[in-house]
DNA sequence: GATAGTTTCATACAACTGTTTGAATTGCAA
DNA sequence: TTGCAATTCAAACAGTTGTATGAAACTATC
């Protein structure tokens, strides 16, 4: 492999004209317009054009992810195998949020793209999200192991309404903002990761009874 | 206006393979194939594939809408213009997940396809969507009413936060099944709403302080 | 039953898509 | 320098897409 500068050109090209207009309107030829490079050469180097986006995909979410674990570790570590519950959340939804979010105009290229990721939802995006779950059973343990208490069935309800916080934050981050007038500040993101990790360190600890009857009775 | 039929056979037929096969791989030709009629006939009747697939969502939507208004004014008339904000978040939460969850052999054709415009996201349906937003002001209203010492903020975080287990919920219905090994039982709907509904209704009426800065602590 | 308006139809259009081809070029090793 | 493999390139390919056209069939009105 002589110098990859075509290869690279073309993934940074296309990283950026996806996070811009979308996976629907941009084509192999927008791609290589942008890189510079010829159109063949996408196919030379990667195979085709899903297996171009599978391989942008594919790189921000390891990384994503290798975040996520490392501060689950750190924190299963440090409480001895065991993480307060509230750690283990933020350790789930900080490194994608802080990932997603933040001033727009600050925001990386990858941070926009996963953004698009998330809203559009691509066959070969699809494929890859779909062999995430791996990933989320090691939160689920580490979950376990912080409630044990907790029946399984909440604890990935928990779990489930977590991530949905977090990312429908992420997807919906336009729409929220508009309809709060601007009240909700989305840049600050420390603020988003503190929020929907208390709602869902509540949603996980709340009286079992409780929870489930109160819920109940206003349905009457 | 003869007698509708071709339109409406269109409609049917587009219904049912967006549902069944996503909107990216069903071509005109496709529906036109299913609904017997001639290929021409879509642009004849609604203009444009564009404005086929929006009046399909519109339809719907506006069937969950009326639906949602429908529970919301009864709730409120019943508290004298002020309704307890369960019976607000449910009437906000409720109509979609019915519309959208239950076992899945006897989903309608309405709700498959309600899904999937709620995976796929495509233009024309984008664009309904974002036309939302007073809709979901009459709800930031209720619930404003109904919590009069909470923050306009607060308010419509926890807006947010309810649609997003809502829609996070029905999305990836099956990989939360997946995860949990069944463990989930997302065909009663009933037992969905109450969890959203008490998870929302926690995130809107926990203690002010005690919120922001449970999570803070555990940032460190 | 002629007429005017609506609806259906087969067909063609024009543009765009990802992919392939085979020749030209490049760069490295012997 | 020569030879060989890796890379780049222009060009074409093959297929699909949504849309437009103009004639034919139908329908209701007078």
């Amino acid at each position: 492999m002589a110098s990859d500068h075509t290869r690279s050109a073309i993934l940074t090209a296309a990283e950026r004209l996806y996070a811009d207009r979308g996976f629907s309107d941009v084509t192999l030829r927008d791609i290589v317009a942008e890189a510079g490079v010829n159109l063949a050469a996408v196919n030379y180097h990667f195979g085709s054009k899903d297996e171009l986006i599978a391989e942008l995909f594919v790189t921000r979410s390891i990384a994503t992810n290798r975040e996520r674990l490392r501060e689950l570790k750190a924190a299963e570590e440090q409480g001895g195998g065991r993480a307060p519950i509230e750690v283990i959340l933020r350790a789930l939804v900080g490194p994608t949020l802080r990932g997603c979010l933040g001033p727009e105009n600050q925001r990386s290229t990858a941070a926009r793209f996963m953004i698009r990721a998330s809203i559009e939802s691509v066959p070969p995006i699809r494929r890859i999200k779909n062999r995430e779950i791996d990933h989320l059973r090691k939160f689920a343990g580490a979950m376990r192991r912080a409630l044990p208490e907790r029946s399984d069935v909440d604890i990935y309800w928990g779990l489930n309404f977590a991530l949905a916080m977090a990312h429908h934050t992420i997807r919906e981050s336009e729409r929220l903002t508009k309809l709060s007038e601007g009240k909700c500040d989305l840049d600050d993101v420390e603020d988003v990761v503190a929020r929907v990790v208390s709602v869902a360190t509540m949603a996980l600890t709340a009286g079992k009874a409780e929870t489930k009857a109160a819920a109940r009775v206003a349905a009457r």
